[in-house]
RNA sequence: GGCUCCAUGGUCAAGCGGUUAAGACAUCGCCCUUUCACGGCGGUAACCCGGGUUCAAUUCCCGGUGGAGUCACCA
C-alpha cells in the first residue's frame, strides 16, 4: 500500500516534444516504481493559447507510449474533475483566493496594463530595475476596493509577498534553494478573466489531489519558492519536489515547441519506434547503477530510482537515438519487422518480388525504417552505373577481368534452372574452384552487374534469387554490353 | 542586467577523498565476410581555472570563468 501520487499536468497548447514526454515518463516511473498512482491533469487556464486537437495528441501520446494514467479526465479517482477549466467553473480557485484575501495574504489589484508597463520601464533611485509589482493596490482601503468592485472595474487578485529576508525550499534533486524575498513578485493568483494562473491552480490542485511528488522540468525551479508562500498561507504540507534537468538541442538551448523541435509524433513519423524513443529519453538525465542501456517500460518501472537523476542538462542526440532504434529493429522478430517494413518496401518495389526476402536482407542494415528505401531501389530498376565500379583492388578485379568473368558465367546462368541462393552460390563456387581464383574475383562483377551499386544488402546470389532468372540474365547481359 | 541552477572525452554518463578516471554513441583501425551492414577486437579522446581544507582532491569549501534557466493577467 503506497501513498505516492504523481501527475502529468500538460497544457493543451500543441504537440508534445521530447522534454514533455520525458517529464511524463519520470512522473509515471516515480509513481509506478512505488506502486503508486499516476494521474493526468489538463491545465487549460489560458483560453487564448488553447490549440484544437492538442488534447487528443496528449491522450494519443500517453497511450502509445504506455504511460497510462490511473486517474484523469476520463478516469475519475474521486478528486476530479481533472481539467482545470472545469474546476474553475465551479468557483474553486476563486474561493481559495478569497480566503487568502480575508487572511490578508492576498489582495485585489486594479492596475491596468499601462501602469504595469510604465512600472517595468521605470528605474528605482539606486539605478536598479524594478522587476516586481510595487504593491500599489495593497494600500487600497476596504472601502476603495468595494467601490472599485461595485463600479465593475477589472480586477485581479495578487499574493502579498514579503519584501525582506529569504525563502528556502527543498528539491530532492537540487537540494535546498534559497532566494531573497525581494525577488519574489506579488504574482497574480486570479486573472481578470476569472481564471487562475498556472502558479495558483497548480498549487491548489496538487494539494487537493493529494500529489506527493511534484515532477516537472527545471525551468520551474525559479518559480518554486513562490509556491512555498502559498502552502504556508494555507497551512498545507509542501510536496516533494523533483525538478528534472532540461533536455536541450545541440546548441544547448532548451527544447521547445516554438522552435520546431521534434515532438514525439514527429519522431514516429521519421520512422522511430515508440519503445526506442521512450528508452532513449529515459536515459537523458538518469542512469541505472549498472551499464544497461536497453530497457522496456516495465523494466524501467522496476529499475528507476529518481535519486539517481542528474542535475545538468542533457543534449538530445538523434544519432544515439538512431543507434538505439537500430538495436530495437535488430531485436524484433521477423514478422513484426516485416509488418512495419512492408509499406516502405512497397513504396519502392512494384515488381512481383518476394518482399519478405528483401525485408530479411535489410533488417540488420537500417536504423530507421525510411532507410530501407535507399537500400533496395536497385531491385526495382537497374541504375545507370559507371563501369569504374567493376574495379576493386581487394577483389583484384577491373573492367577487363569482369568482362571475361561475366562472359563465361552468362551461359552457365542461362542454363541454370534453380535460382535459389544456395544453388546459385554453389554454381559460383564451382566456377571459382575451376578458375582457381578468389571468391570475390567472380562475386564482385556479378554483384555489380545485377545491382549496379557499390554496396548492396545481400550478396550477388541473394540478389539474383530475388530478381529471378530472367532479370538476372538481362542485367548480366547489360553488364557485358557496358564493358565491351 | 537581477536572481537561480549547472560544470568528467564531440554527445549521454559512472564516480560520491587514495581508481591505470567505467561504459555507451560518434570517430579511427583490424578481423570476419559474397560488397555493405551485423558481429568480434583494439585505438584516439575528459575531470573549466585559481585559491584553500586534507597526508591525499575529479570528488569538500570559497572565488572566478563558462553555460543554461527564469524574470507575463504563458504554462
Amino acid at each position: 500500500m503506497s501513498t505516492v501520487r504523481t501527475r502529468f499536468a500538460p497544457s493543451p497548447t500543441g504537440r508534445m516534444h521530447v522534454g514533455n514526454l520525458r517529464t511524463a515518463l519520470y512522473a509515471y516511473l516515480i509513481a509506478k516504481h512505488e506502486n503508486g498512482t499516476f494521474m493526468l491533469r489538463i491545465e487549460d487556464t489560458d483560453q487564448e493559447r488553447f490549440v484544437n486537437g492538442a488534447l487528443e495528441i496528449i491522450y494519443r501520446t500517453l497511450e502509445k507510449t504506455g504511460l497510462v494514467h490511473d486517474e484523469g479526465p476520463d478516469k475519475d479517482g474521486g478528486v476530479g474533475p481533472y481539467v482545470q477549466s472545469e474546476r474553475q467553473a465551479s468557483g474553486l480557485y476563486l474561493k481559495y483566493a478569497k480566503q487568502l484575501v480575508e487572511q490578508g495574504d492576498a489582495y485585489y489589484c486594479f492596475c491596468d496594463k499601462e501602469r504595469l508597463d510604465s512600472l517595468k520601464s521605470s528605474v528605482s533611485e539606486s539605478g536598479t530595475e524594478i522587476v516586481v509589482y510595487d504593491k500599489h493596490c495593497l494600500n487600497l482601503s476596504k472601502e476603495e476596493v468595494a467601490a472599485n468592485l461595485a463600479e465593475g472595474k477589472p480586477w485581479v487578485i495578487r499574493i502579498n509577498m514579503p519584501t525582506e529576508g529569504t525563502t528556502t525550499f527543498h528539491d530532492d534533486i537540487y537540494g535546498d534553494i534559497t532566494v531573497p524575498n525581494a525577488e519574489l513578485d506579488d504574482m497574480i493568483l486570479i486573472k481578470s478573466d476569472g481564471y487562475p494562473t498556472y502558479n495558483f491552480a497548480n498549487v491548489i490542485d496538487d494539494h487537493l489531489m493529494g500529489i506527493t511528488h511534484v515532477v516537472r522540468g527545471n525551468e520551474y525551479l525559479s518559480s518554486a519558492p513562490k509556491y512555498n508562500r502559498l502552502y504556508e498561507a494555507f497551512g498545507w504540507e509542501v510536496p516533494v519536489y523533483v525538478h528534472c534537468p532540461l533536455i536541450t538541442d545541440e546548441n544547448h538551448k532548451k527544447l521547445s515547441k516554438r522552435c520546431g523541435h521534434s515532438s514525439y509524433e514527429d519522431l514516429i513519423d521519421q520512422g522511430f519506434l515508440t519503445e526506442a524513443v521512450v528508452n532513449y529519453v529515459a536515459l537523458l538525465g538518469w542512469s541505472p547503477s549498472d551499464n544497461r542501456e536497453i530497457f522496456s517500460l516495465e523494466e524501467l518501472v522496476e529499475t528507476f530510482d529518481y535519486h539517481h537523476m542528474s542535475k545538468s542538462p542533457a543534449v538530445f542526440d538523434q544519432v544515439k537515438l538512431k543507434w538505439m532504434n537500430g538495436e530495437y529493429i535488430k531485436a524484433m522478430d521477423f514478422d513484426t519487422f516485416y509488418e512495419k517494413a512492408e509499406p516502405y518496401i512497397k513504396e519502392i518495389i512494384t515488381k512481383d518480388y518476394d518482399l519478405k526476402k528483401i525485408a530479411k536482407l535489410v533488417q540488420s542494415r537500417i536504423e530507421i525504417f525510411p532507410d530501407i528505401k535507399e537500400h533496395i531501389d536497385f531491385f526495382e530498376a537497374l541504375p545507370d552505373y559507371d563501369i569504374e565500379m567493376y574495379t576493386h583492388k581487394k577483389m583484384k578485379t577491373n573492367a577487363e577481368t569482369s568482362l571475361e568473368v561475366l562472359k563465361e558465367l552468362l551461359p552457365i546462368f542461362e542454363a541454370q534452372e534453380d535460382y535459389s541462393n544456395d544453388a546459385l552460390f554453389a554454381t559460383l563456387k564451382e566456377y571459382v574452384a575451376k578458375k582457381e581464383c578468389k571468391n570475390g574475383y567472380a562475386m564482385w562483377p556479378v554483384r555489380t552487374a545485377v545491382s549496379g551499386k557499390q554496396n548492396t544488402p545481400g550478396g550477388a546470389t541473394e540478389i539474383m534469387e530475388i530478381i529471378g532468372k530472367e532479370e538476372s540474365v538481362a542485367r548480366i547481359r547489360k553488364g557485358i554490353e557496358k564493358l565491351s
